[in-house]
DNA sequence: TGATCTTTTGTACGATAGTACAAATCACAT
DNA sequence: ATGTGATTTGTACTATCGTACAAAAGATCA
């Protein structure tokens, strides 16, 4: 115990460790890795350039330690909330249940680390932008297995939809997720100050709304092939 | 004229010029702007970088040009498609084509330029996330127009569904969009290689599908509030 | 208190960034 | 052929990058 000897939790001590981490997020959230120095970071976190060093080796070292903090947590939330979705009756209401598991955990906290939810799926978002080798690793082997898991739990509630088109409409609804996050004051312009982009419940509630019909869409494989050729052509 | 003297047309010169630009869009548009170097770009383009100095004064006017070179063709061609979707009677079909004039010209090459439509479309997405300052501007001075015509355009198509709404979804369309073109690998991985996410023609075709569905979902506004609290509270 | 371990600081090094600019080269009209 | 303007090259400058490392400071416990 560092400041409260007699307190027995491991009560939390203002680490500079946790300022540089936080202080990253936030920074690697908003204007991608590579715009984001080593200094920029130590300044925001009112701590030394090497502290930074010091405490995580490397520049990669710090995305990597991040994506350790939150993924564990975050996945084991969606693992929670899918298994009470998956326990709804109801086929359309375990739909929207299974896709609200997706989603909630994404734009909220993750238990401890402060609202920390929507800033870690933002940096995600933009790091899967830049192409970031760190955290394509970590990702693939991280989410793949919960997304499978989303996609299985959805293609049950909806057996005549094949579950290649699950996957595009999942894959779609991860673009939709992550670029909420990443431009919310799109939504608040185009919609001309009547929505607030930045409004985590107003945008899990469009989203989920959204996202269980697009899933519930007809299937275009084999079924109907195109049911007519559409108007718009692709050359002109 | 460089080469045929004869032509009195300003026919095209293979110009350094241009290929500096096709690498530049290229090299962006996978690793974002930071991460990529004047020299990288010169290199890619078998230049010199002094030449990118030469032609575009700094890497953020080679930005601004990229941009330059593609706002005009897409959005003309999304009008065209537009005008010609907003003709179609039936209104299923009106939305489908209409949604279909958006999607068509991202995936798409834009008139000459050679199959730049999904790169630079790409390239939009990564700059988006980057918070790219330059991109920004240009971005909102030139598509918000478009995207408001668009916005109408599908609301003229559902009047019963508040335009807020349409908002929403037409921004979950972008970032679906946009995430399908930054990441197709993932598609075909979910799916276990059953899908190729690489491959335009089905991302459109499983894009205008699932959107037409989500666009045509029930209003969440006032008229359901929430027509259950669902399984899944925000705290667990 | 003094010894020991952890953390923070300050500074420096080599690499690379964006950009500037003079010299070399090219295209082409005269 | 030659002069002229446009382009390309080569190189250099300064700033900043990630990282290393020694010294200072702080914490812990005998």
């Amino acid at each position: 115990m560092t400041r409260n000897p007699a307190s027995k939790e491991t009560a939390r001590k203002p680490n500079m460790r946790e300022a540089i981490l936080a202080a990253a997020e936030e920074l690697f959230a908003t204007n991608g890795f590579n715009a984001v120095s080593v200094r920029d970071i130590a300044q925001a976190a009112g701590a030394n350039p090497g502290s930074v060093t010091y405490h995580f080796k490397t520049k990669d070292g710090l995305l990597l330690e991040i994506y350790r903090r939150h993924c564990g947590p975050m996945n084991l939330r969606r693992s929670e909330l899918l298994a009470a979705a998956k326990r709804v009756r109801d086929l359309q209401d375990r739909l929207e249940a299974v896709v609200r598991a997706y989603v909630v955990p994404a734009f909220t906290s993750g238990s401890d680390l402060a609202g920390g939810g929507a800033r870690f799926t933002r940096l995600r978002a933009v790091m899967s932008a830049e192409g970031n080798e760190v955290a394509r690793k970590i990702i693939a082997q991280t989410f793949d297995d919960t997304s499978h898991a989303f996609i299985d739990a959805i293609h049950e509630s909806l057996p005549h939809v094949p579950r290649t088109d699950i996957v595009w409409r999942s894959h779609f609804l991860l673009g939709a997720l992550y670029y909420s996050l990443v431009t919310p004051d799109r939504v608040s312009r185009l919609s001309r100050g009547e929505a607030d982009g930045s409004d985590a419940a107003s945008a899990i509630e469009q989203l989920v709304q959204a996202t269980v019909a697009a899933f519930q869409a007809p299937a275009l494989d084999q079924a109907a092939p195109a049911r007519r050729r559409p108007v718009v052509s692709s050359k002109t």
